[in-house]
DNA sequence: ATAGGGTTAG
């Protein structure tokens, strides 16, 4: 072979085996391998590192080591990307076999290792890395405060990324999406909103990850048009992007629009996955549309080629059983080709005590209780199935059990921010500074709630007493106390917003409708599972949850 | 050539 040769193959080897690792082509990647050994490059590090790195991000991992081994030219790059290999494949224990082993560290060796540390949940391990390193760079930032987030340590990412600004470095857009999505999960209007503000600032660019995270974080503060103003913004968009749109759209009572959205979406030839027919069906679920939501479960596997899994059953179960076609819906359960799971069960027993068949719903209940003891909602709808039949033997034999099983009932919880603080309230709860106050407020809702003809729905208290103290009790529940402090607080034509960690009752929903006239007032409640902006005396969801 | 990101039923 001629010298030129020689000088064209070293070069090209890589770019070849570079282009196998981004289409995770191992098969090719082994034929050039083979190529490699027979021209004899294998000895060149260069070559021998996109080896290693084409092995390892195919997550052949023994033929990655192999190389790396049988190599006697390595730098930090072939050891970076061994590393780097045990990482992604989250084995961690040789990844720090490894690591301890390095002739030298650089910036990547000690990120690497951060991630994981992080991949397999040693947080604490990731953080003392962190720091006691001589410096860091945006990615080590980044790489932590993702690790917390994905970690549900929301208040710790958002800390860190304080931080990180206070040491002066510029985020870039992948940090921004980790911290957009702490906002997220942590309600943080304020601080999400700033952090848009900054990216429009800084003329960043909204790709798709940034830009899908954007239009969830507003979907879920309840803010569609600022959603909707992203979404239009963006110049590329994916199938996520539109996902995020119609499982907002529709968790925001827009449900017409929503499935418009689907429409639209293949009218643009973006091909729908798993995760969009999730929320299509999710979207006739807020609005019983049972029709609608069969056809779309028949096309997913049929037009589109998806199977069904269990959570789409899951959706089905839930979207017949809430519209009342309680034995549909348990026949369904019996005939899926996946075994129904816990899930699936819970949202037979959900349709059970919404439409009030005490026999099916003690049958399910019975049923998920012995299949999870220790799940705290089972037993307290359960309980509720007795408690609204004034079964109070059976209210306590479930307490018993509970107590048996160390289960604790979740307290409701409701969140308001006001001028950027978030005041928590459980229910009953008379420990804020304020709470005098919002005592007096109580009372005039009262007040006013009774002139605009409202009956207290008892149904719901679990508790065995008397009438005027069921009265009291719903009238103390976490979410009225929020809104008689955001009634305080906040000024129209401001919304109140409020975060309720479980479902809304019926009885507060009642209530913030009536609230929402007598006050004229905008109230936005995020439950558990969607909004309800309430607004003139009626509700998004048009009673229909 | 080697390190970091989002959306997912009840």
């Amino acid at each position: 072979m001629r010298d030129g040769d020689v000088a064209a193959d070293t070069y090209t080897y890589p770019i070849l085996l570079q282009s196998c690792s981004q289409r995770l082509a191992e098969v090719e990647g082994r034929l050039i391998h083979g190529q490699v050994i027979k021209v004899g490059f294998d000895s060149d590090v260069y070559v021998g590192n996109t080896l290693i790195n084409m092995y390892a991000v195919c997550g052949c991992l023994g033929d990655a080591r192999k190389v790396f081994d049988e190599s006697c030219a390595l730098d930090s790059v072939s050891w970076n990307s061994m590393l780097a290999g045990y990482v992604s494949a989250d084995n961690v224990d040789e990844a720090k076999w490894l690591y301890e082993r390095m002739p030298e560290r650089n910036l990547i060796s000690w990120n690497s290792m951060i991630s994981g540390y992080l991949r397999c949940g040693e947080v604490e391990k990731a953080r003392s890395l962190f720091d006691s390193m001589p410096q860091r760079d945006t990615v080590s930032w980044s790489v932590l405060i993702s690790g917390y987030a994905q970690r549900d340590r929301f208040a710790d990412a958002l800390a860190l990324f304080q931080d990180m600004q206070l040491e002066g470095i510029q985020p870039d857009e992948t940090v921004l999406v980790s911290v957009i999505s702490a906002c997220t999960h942590l309600s943080a209007l304020d601080q999400g909103a700033w952090i848009h503000a900054y990216i429009r600032k800084k003329q960043m660019k909204v790709n798709v990850i940034l830009g899908t995270t954007l239009i969830d974080m507003y979907m879920k503060f309840g803010s569609v048009p600022n959603a909707m103003e992203v979404f239009r913004a963006m110049e590329e968009k994916g199938v996520s992007t539109w996902n995020a749109l119609i499982l907002g759209l529709a968790m925001n009572g827009f449900v017409k629009e929503s499935l418009a959205t689907f429409s639209e979406m293949k009218e643009c030839n973006i091909v729908p996955n798993e995760i969009t027919f999730l929320a299509v069906l999710g979207a006739c679920r807020h609005m019983g549309l049972v029709e609608e939501g069969r056809r779309h479960f028949d096309a997913m596997s049929r037009k589109h080629g998806i199977e069904p899994t269990i959570k789409h059953y899951g959706c089905m179960v839930d979207l017949l059983g809430r519209a009342g076609k309680l034995t549909e819906a348990e026949e369904l359960i019996a005939n899926m080709p996946v075994p129904p799971d816990v899930s699936t069960w819970g949202a037979l027993l959900g349709a059970c005590k919404k439409h009030g068949d005490n026999v099916m719903g003690e049958r399910v209940g019975r049923k998920l209780v012995d299949l999870q003891p220790e799940h705290d909602g089972f037993h307290v709808l359960l309980s509720n199935i007795y408690a609204s039949k004034g079964s109070w033997d059976n209210v306590h034999e479930i307490r018993g059990m509970m107590r048996q099983h160390g289960v604790i009932k979740t307290p409701g919880c409701s969140m308001i921010e006001v001028k950027g603080t978030i005041h928590e309230f459980l229910a009953g709860d008379k420990t804020h500074p304020q709470s005098e106050d919002i005592e007096k407020m109580l009372d005039d809702m009262a007040k006013k709630l009774k002139m605009e003809g409202y009956a207290p729905d008892t149904r719901e208290v679990l508790l065995d007493i008397d009438e005027e103290d069921k009265e009291t009790t719903l009238f103390r529940h976490s979410e009225k106390i929020a809104i008689a402090f955001g009634l305080l607080t906040i000024d129209a034509p401001t919304p109140i917003r409020i975060m309720k960690n479980l479902r809304i009752c019926n009885d507060c929903h009642m209530a913030a409708k009536l609230i929402s006239r007598a006050y004229d007032r905008e109230i936005v409640v995020r439950d558990r599972h969607r909004f309800h902006h309430f607004k003139q005396g009626s509700c998004s969801c048009l009673d229909y949850w």
